[in-house]
DNA sequence: TACAATTTTCAGAAATTTCTGAAAGTTAAG
DNA sequence: CTTAACTTTCAGAAATTTCTGAAAATTGTA
């Protein structure tokens, strides 16, 4: 397991930016290796390649496997657990997109829901409420959105991904042709 | 500058939530403060009412301001610095989409590009770089699709973000009526 | 059952991030 | 120019996160 410049450059990046994406630099970079590398691995060449403990490569391992991220696979006359990324690009970033939907929008939208259930006690309370409400408003459209984007199927999602401007016109459309798709059948 | 429990409950989550949003506590307190609270704050107001120092304050609006997530007030007869959320909950929220996409996408991007300059130096490295321009052509497309999203005037945001799965019926038309728009016009 | 191979756990160490508060810097007004 | 009001900076402290490695747990095999 040595990793060629190329690769190397690419795992650490990944490392560098995973806190953005929602994980740690060590994660990321399994991640990373994982994903451009073809054959499965095993925990010991990850903490080879990347120069980290094995126990910080099995709890490493955990959370790519809480992300959905990572395959489990064995091979023949070995006991060890290999590792794959899971499924092709377009799975690991549709599956990235999911995990960071849950993570980053359902737990503000339970805690909203909560707060406006209340009754506000004064003036400032009810200003701050409209504000919760129209911030649920959002969050709650953005979710649903999110989710439909997430079970769209691959080819629609390109055709949308690579309309660009043209989806103002699709849309000035939707509202001009009464009755939708069935018209077009 | 008390804040009611609702308040607090409201700035407690967002500073929890900070960092899955790319910012940290304080920030993350500092503009759910803001976003809820109808008067320009002053950097003592927000180090009183979040119980936080004032150096503190002062970072975080820096923070802020290079999110261009607040305004600067000032008020007549005072010298002091003054708050606000930088426009309504949709303005603020197209803000942090924009510039997450910024931190988010971008160095990553210019990574890749560099990276897929060069030769591949043998079959390990070709493999590897064949993924990259996976990985590079997905977000490059993602990159292209926030852009036109936070380019969308509010009222087409919200007819698309309303869809739901009538996304395929629309794009399905777009197909069936040749011409797009310009046919329907 | 016994054992060896492998994975997981977790307490403490190391690294990183965030926070404080005093000092330095800036700015408006007299 | 001087001063007072205010803001920013930043070194070190505190808090948090991540990592290590040895011990415990698990698992497959004989």
């Amino acid at each position: 397991m040595k990793l060629t410049s190329q690769a190397q450059a690419f795992v650490l990046h990944f490392g560098e930016m995973g806190s953005r994406w929602g994980f740690n630099r060590t994660v990321g970079q399994m991640f990373a290796l994982l994903t451009i590398h073809p054959e499965p691995l095993n925990a010991d060449q990850l903490a080879q390649a990347l120069k980290i403990s094995r126990g910080n490569v099995s709890m490493g391992l955990k959370e790519l496997q809480a992300w959905r991220l990572v395959e489990l696979h064995h091979l023949p006359g070995d006991r060890k657990d290999y590792f794959t990324a899971a499924g092709s690009i377009w799975d690991l970033a549709r599956t990235v997109f999911e995990e960071r939907r849950k993570r980053e929008l359902d737990p503000t939208l339970t805690l909203l829901r909560q707060l406006l259930l209340n009754e506000p006690q004064d003036e400032q309370d009810a200003l701050a409420q409209e504000k919760m409400q129209e911030v649920y408003d959002l969050l709650e459209l953005l979710d649903q959105f999110a989710n439909t984007l997430s079970r769209l199927d691959q080819r629609d999602l390109l055709k949308l991904m690579r309309l660009g401007s043209g989806i103002s016109k699709l849309l000035e459309l939707k509202g001009k042709v009464k009755g939708g798709a069935s018209k077009a059948k």
